[in-house]
DNA sequence: GCTTGATCCTGTAGTGGCTACAGAATGTAT
DNA sequence: ATACATTCTGTAGCCACTACAGGATCAAGC
């Protein structure tokens, strides 16, 4: 049994944001020392880590709790895991193709803004239209 | 002269945003009818669409105010623009190679998720590691 | 003149997912 | 004994809106 700042050093997640995924009840309570201190057991720490990844891919926190509670049901349910998934690769993909278009438009502004004119095209180009 | 409703539907900033932006003091508060009503000119109507072209292309509000600053000032300084740009550039192209990157893990992940599998194969990797 | 419905007003709270305190109580090392 | 690190609770801030609640006012039709 670990304390939190341990918890914390294993798990990758920041200690104030394992006490946030706590009282949100995406985590269970810890157990606490005499001293009324958290304590986490290994199996703990490997929900934090799990909650991690899934954050680090970029699922959503409502998402990545209902992972979490896939993984840890009887019947690991592949279809919804499989659904989860898809969406969110979907919804990255939306975003690539947006930042895509985004760098293109960004692109053209900057590239017709020479250095040091008087009126700055760019600011021309965001007025006009 | 018109009401915060048609300068919405003009500048395509939603009417919620405009008072929001007003309370933020990003656009100078405009007059007020004898009712009470905001009063908005072709001239604040022109801020709007200034600010929603630069939150279009993604760059934070702060930005967006600095760059209607510029766009206001006698002398604009089309360096500054440049480097708010180029940083905002850079920020968006960081943003999609982590996306990239994010969407090849995931492809990976999913692509061992057979359907119907008892032990879903994707939720051991999240597990594993 | 009256009703209906649209528009507007102020003020406050919620979103997501943390992050950063404040202020107090412990624990550990010298 | 002292210094410093760690932990505790509770609250507020971040970004950029968005969504109410509860009320006032306006415009159009009858």
């Amino acid at each position: 049994m670990i304390a939190i700042g341990e918890a914390s050093r294993q798990s990758g997640v920041g200690i104030e944001t394992i006490r946030y995924y706590e009282r949100e009840g995406i985590v269970p309570e810890p157990e606490r020392a005499a001293n009324n201190r958290r304590l986490y057991s290994a199996q703990d720490v490997g929900r934090l880590r799990f909650l991690k990844r899934c954050r680090d891919l970029g699922f959503p926190l409502a998402d990545a709790r209902t992972l979490l509670a896939l993984s840890e049901s009887r019947s690991a349910d592949c279809q919804s895991v499989r659904k989860l998934a898809e969406d969110h690769i979907r919804s990255v993909r939306r975003k690539i193709d947006a930042l895509t278009k985004l760098n293109a438009a960004l692109a053209e502004l900057t590239a017709n803004c020479a250095t040091g004119t008087v009126d700055c095209p760019m600011l021309a180009e965001l007025r006009a239209g």
